[in-house]
DNA sequence: TTTGATATTGGGAGCGCTCCCAAAATTATA
DNA sequence: TATAATTTTGGGAGCGCTCCCAATATCAAA
């Protein structure tokens, strides 16, 4: 089947390209029966637009950039990547858009990404997942003009529209949890502090201790990086200082400490508890089962993308920032009493 | 800075729109100085070409779109997908193609991409994961006439490119491996026999004991379905026929099933031994360390790209079909001396 | 019936590029 | 120096669409 255009469609309806134009994007001023001939005749043939004379006439692309970075250690083994790209493969899905989809390894890659990524006639608008603090990226999108979304709250206070799950409130509810068991010598083992999200996670356990009037033990404190390795070293270090909970700032990061206080012979829950954050498939398997913070990744994904849309269709002033609630998953890792 | 097109850059440089874009383009046909002059304005301007009008006139897009059906169970748990991926943008970038990413969820969401994977002006090839026996978008992507490679063999027999790794092979090493170990009653755990990849590791189960003279016992057989949990039940079923060996279809199912086994009592790998497949990041975790298949996915995705690229320009005749090996990682899981 | 308002249709211009071909400039050859 | 061959350059046409505006058809009110 030859390329078809609106023109010999147009021929085949016996009417004019503009009002094929019309049809196919369904404007209002047609009359019902040359729409119907027409949708006819397009149905037939399989008639769809060319993408690129489209966008070049329209200056819309219906394309809009995914930009992850690619920190190697995260994409493989959280599934946050790929929740957050269905949800957005969901909406793009819904509203007729496509994704591209750029995954930045390394500052080469930035540099080649970057033109790429800005270029006119190629993008509507870009959603980018917040990354760390040094991460060049999101500044020089924004000062692209180009419509975005952040994933994630970033690392500095922009005008950036951003779309992100409510960290601090999300911990500070998991500690306020361990509180009210009773636990006295809370830990937390944060994710990485050049990172917001980090950050956030941490301050929360600031809080809930705090609120409670209880004192900040700087002991029992340890930056890991998310990681279930990371887990298992940080709560090396934090073995010494006694803790009796742990809140850990991500699923793998609790599940690498339980199996270093397994080592150090101690037995969980009940000389050690634990909260994590992410609700993994691996969360639900025991040994025992790890009490958790279930974040919407793909329901932040979902708006992202409607985010993004309004910015497009709407102006991107002033900056449009969500912030989605998550949700305390209590399983077994921490008792409902204060052990002996 | 406004919308610079290549007649502005001419006029700033003193020549034709035409000399501009052989200057961007690399044509040969250019004299030094010329040349000089026009980049120097080009890396003044910060000028891009418009995508949408290169594309419109010269009827390649630089876009090439990945086809991802996304079995919800599989997507986010296992690393292939991300690995995948990867290789796949290291080879878009260094290419200067971009990735349109399609996820397929399920039919409804099949209907409204399939449209926009093969419509004009937007992708120059397509690369697609293989599926499932009933899948139907590759045989529709077949009589599309767009270059295409399919990731994985396709389950039916049509003359597609398409790149694999050698998964009969790298079970029949996995189970000589266990036979060469001295086990005697070795079962396995398959994949879902409606995928080429669950039917080829199960071929290659039983030619490796068919070789080795040994008879194939059915009960020593159970379908899996690649997950943790299947790997689990299928392990229930499997230990009436007490197998002395596991040859797991990869390395979720392995783990579940020796959670199974340890939930029996049994200890591993003295009374059971196992091989996974995939060599997740999971597989080095102790308890014991799994033996394991090494994949080389996200070279798979390299060269995927390299294919249809030389299918995008050399035309689609014959079809290339690769297949790449795999490594047997040996760890803790099956011992080196038969038990007593 | 005439007039004016409104709904529908067609065609031109243009989006920003590539590609072809002819013109101009340069170099080689007689 | 004249001529032919070659290299370099410019301009037109066209990729397939959208969008504007003018032309035509339709309908209601006077």
């Amino acid at each position: 089947m030859p390329d078809l255009t609106l023109e010999d469609i147009a021929l085949q309806a016996g009417v004019s390209r503009s009002t094929v134009s019309r049809v196919v994007n369904n404007h209002p001023n047609v009359s019902e029966d040359v729409r119907k001939r027409v949708q006819e005749v397009i149905k037939n043939t399989g008639y769809h637009p060319n993408l690129a004379a489209r966008t070049l006439a329209s200056q819309r692309s219906w394309m809009i950039g995914l930009v992850l970075p690619q920190s190697v250690s995260f994409f493989f083994t959280d599934p946050y990547y790929p929740h957050l790209t269905r949800g957005i493969a969901q909406a793009c899905n819904r509203n007729d858009y496509t994704i591209a989809l750029f995954l930045v390894g390394n500052q080469d890659d930035e540099e080649k990404i970057y033109p790429r990524v800005t270029r006119k006639g190629m993008l509507d608008g870009v959603i980018i997942q917040a990354g760390h603090h040094g991460d060049q990226m999101i500044d020089r999108l924004v000062n692209s003009n180009m419509p975005l979304v952040v994933a994630g709250r970033p690392f500095l206070k922009t005008d950036v529209s951003y779309i992100d799950v409510d960290n601090i409130n999300a911990s500070y509810n998991a500690v306020s949890h361990l509180i009210r068991l009773g636990y006295l010598r809370i830990g937390t083992i944060t994710g990485p502090t050049t990172s917001a999200v980090g950050i956030d996670r941490l301050e929360g356990y600031r809080k809930a201790l705090l609120e409670r009037g209880r004192e900040i033990n700087e002991s029992l404190i340890v930056e890991g990086d998310f990681m279930e390795e990371g887990g298992y070293y940080a709560m090396k270090q934090l073995l010494p200082a006694k803790p009796d909970a742990i809140f850990a700032a991500s699923d793998l990061m609790a599940i690498g400490a339980m199996r270093a206080v397994r080592e150090a012979g101690l037995s969980i829950p009940d000389e050690v508890a634990f909260i994590g954050f992410d609700d993994l498939p691996h969360a639900k398997l025991p040994n025992p089962q790890l009490t958790t913070v279930r974040q919407p990744i793909s329901q932040l994904g979902f708006q992202a993308v409607e985010i993004l849309i309004d910015l497009i269709e709407n102006g991107t002033n002033p900056a449009r920032c969500i912030t989605l609630t998550t949700e305390l998953i209590i399983r077994e890792s921490c008792c409902s009493m204060p052990r002996k």
